[in-house]
DNA sequence: CTCCCGATAT
DNA sequence: ATATCAGGAG
């Protein structure tokens, strides 16, 4: 995409969602490593629906060893991936306590050692939790790059490089957010809604569904 | 590369 | 019935 074509992009997307945040509810840092741990190969709404009543009693890594796996289980058993998850954040919360005296580290590579916890989590934490202007690439963002031609990558990891070299300095810090909720809910995964798509004319993505879906013949 | 895995939309 | 959802580890 060229440079200036990037910049209407980001620009639309900022004037149409000045201060995006992050969907996933969390009261800390802590809460949101667990969070987005949580969040692999799941959506936000069950992510939050099942830590609601976990944060209420978990607020540190203390509580959450204190909690134990089966506990921990119990709460998170309506998401997928839950046997590894659960053996994942107590060994996190272990983790934290023994290495980061009990607090998140604002440091990405020290968050991925955190069982649980790769890149793209550390990415999400450390611009979150801690205002760094990282690309957090999950599936959404992998599309959405590959898709309209702004980043393009066979990894996610190749995607981050190029958004970090693409991205204009005044969109850095929210670009993930925008570019999440974009694909979240215009460019979709199996029905991309591009006729009511403010970035659509940029967009590299030929077979665009040129009108909403038919609404019975009009009288 | 495979495995992990429940809820939801299509 | 199948694809998809804020991926990570072996």
């Amino acid at each position: 995409m060229k440079k200036s074509d990037v910049i209407e992009f980001y620009a639309r997307l900022a004037a149409d969602n000045p201060h995006p945040e992050t969907e996933l509810k969390a009261g800390n840092p802590f809460q949101l490593v667990v969070a987005v741990a949580l969040s692999a190969q799941a959506t936000d709404i069950g992510v939050n629906k099942a830590t609601r009543a976990l944060f209420e009693e978990v607020k540190t890594p203390e509580q959450m060893v204190a909690l134990g796996e089966a506990g921990l289980k119990q709460h998170i058993k309506t998401i997928g991936l839950f046997n590894t998850k659960a053996k994942n954040v107590i060994a996190l919360s272990e983790k934290l306590i023994a290495d980061f005296g009990g607090e998140v580290p604002a440091d990405r590579d020290a968050l991925e050692t955190l069982p649980g916890v790769g890149r793209k989590t550390a990415n999400v934490v450390m611009n979150v939790a801690f205002g760094a202007e990282t690309f957090a690439v999950d599936t959404h963002i992998f599309r959405v790059g590959n898709r309209t031609g702004l980043a393009r990558g066979k990894t996610p990891l190749a995607v981050e490089l190029k958004l970090d070299k693409a991205t204009p300095a005044p969109f850095r810090l929210h670009a993930h957010h925008w570019l999440i909720l974009h694909g979240r809910y215009v460019c979709k995964a199996r029905k991309p809604e591009c006729w009511r798509c403010i970035v659509a004319d940029l967009c590299a993505y030929k077979p665009k569904t040129p009108a909403p879906p038919s609404r019975a013949n009009a009288a």
